[in-house]
DNA sequence: GACTCTATCAACACTGTGTCGAGTAAGTCA
DNA sequence: TGACTTACTCGACACAGTGTTGATAGAGTC
């Protein structure tokens, strides 16, 4: 289990096409793929109008109409590909959340050659800038939250798997005498994990009070560090 | 500016019901009152129920129509107290905020009996307590910020009011030579409210990952603790 | 040429919001 | 006392959005 992993997002039945379902699963290569072909290219046309929009409006100002229209089709088409617009939306952050988890072996090096600075800098900085770039997405999926219960439990997904990795990194830098032992690891890293969810979403949101986009990881970074290892300037 | 005091919450047009606005605004002291007693009533019924539902079930499950009929009244007579269901919740979130703001020269005393660590400790006990008890209140008003612009401006000016408070008693700490120099306190005090934020609504709703309720409190005051001073157990 | 499977949509049923206009009841004033 | 005002109430409507049904068309298969 390495920092910042992506806890292998679950294939969930709520975003799976109809049409997909259980149906003559096993044979059938290429016939299958020709007949999907033009479906192929619906879905995908309904998930590029969903992530346009998203970045356009919020989601509540988004209508499945709106996603149909976009895509080319009628509303009870939409249907056939996606049981609802929340479907939708937690499949693109679905993806999101996989691209943000990428990388990982770039941190391991960061961690080993520049030290547990280096280390959390080059892990906070892979993720913020996965969420950057679609502040729409990250927004969307948040709001859902608020109605959705598979979007709570795909973030509590992910958030656990930030801790734990985080809580892992911890004691083992109290194991090898590095940090100095303090509070529960997993206590720390639970409170520091959603301090950075909360302070980049600000950020990423520009919400008032935020902090400047471009401070944020330096901020977030000596608070992490002065935490765990009681100091802002650690030994490597 | 004293610690987590209040930002003396604004009277919104929304939230007033149509019957006060503007019309015949002097004269009448008592013969108003008179007409008014039932209205009082039913827009105080409108309120109870909208609390008590909100610890029952989440305010995206709680229509209009529901909160008429725990009144007393029928739908359109809701829309002559209250211009939408969002009001009501505003109003209720309003007050609560207002209550959670309280009892400021405890912390005062706290502040300058037990040093930082206490009054930072009651602080955060305060503002804990006053949303514990209503957690479906906290729940909807942060659910609301999805939709709705009031709301998000309610809580950035309840969060400005917060930073603020807590930038300034780092800056004296800093200046009394009490903490160390570091980030800038505004950027600090922001993510060390936001942390709070977070983790509180976590513990409160009882997220996964979240820290236990009767833990959250030490957690958070030990990050505080080493963030602004530099260790978690700072001379008064 | 019947059969199947994917894909499509008009029309419908339903839920929830917010408005309109017609009331009633109680108080005010000429 | 009786016309007038004000607070309050609600049936009926218009509208927006969701999700379903059933009929159908085309492409591929046997």
């Amino acid at each position: 289990m390495s920092i910042f992993s992506t806890p292998c997002i679950v294939k969930r039945m709520a975003v799976a096409p109809k049409a997909q379902s259980a149906s003559t699963a096993a044979p059938k290569g290429r016939g299958r793929r020709g007949a999907r072909a033009s479906g192929d290219d619906r879905e995908r046309a309904i998930l590029e109008t969903a992530e346009r929009l998203l970045e356009e409006r919020p989601l509540s100002e988004i209508s499945v109409d709106d996603l149909a229209k976009g895509a080319g089709i009628s509303r009870p088409t939409f249907y056939f590909y996606f049981p609802s617009k929340d479907a939708v939306v937690l499949t693109i952050v679905d993806r999101l959340v996989a691209d943000a988890g990428g990388s990982r072996e770039e941190i391991i090096t960061a961690l080993a050659d520049g030290g547990p600075q280096a280390g959390f800098r080059v892990g906070l900085e892979n993720l913020y800038a996965a969420f950057r770039a679609r502040p729409g997405v990250v927004r969307a999926g948040t709001d859902l939250r608020a109605t959705n219960q598979e979007a709570r439990e795909l973030w509590a997904q992910v958030m656990e798997g930030w801790v734990a990795d985080v809580t892992a990194v911890i004691e083992a830098e109290r194991a090898r005498g590095a940090a100095p032992p303090g509070l529960p690891a997993r206590d720390l890293a639970i409170a520091l994990v959603q301090m950075n969810e909360r302070a980049q979403y600000a950020t990423l949101l520009d919400e008032s009070p935020s902090l400047e986009a471009d401070r944020v990881l330096d901020v977030l970074i000596d608070v992490w560090l002065r935490a765990i290892y009681g100091t802002a300037e650690p030994k490597p």
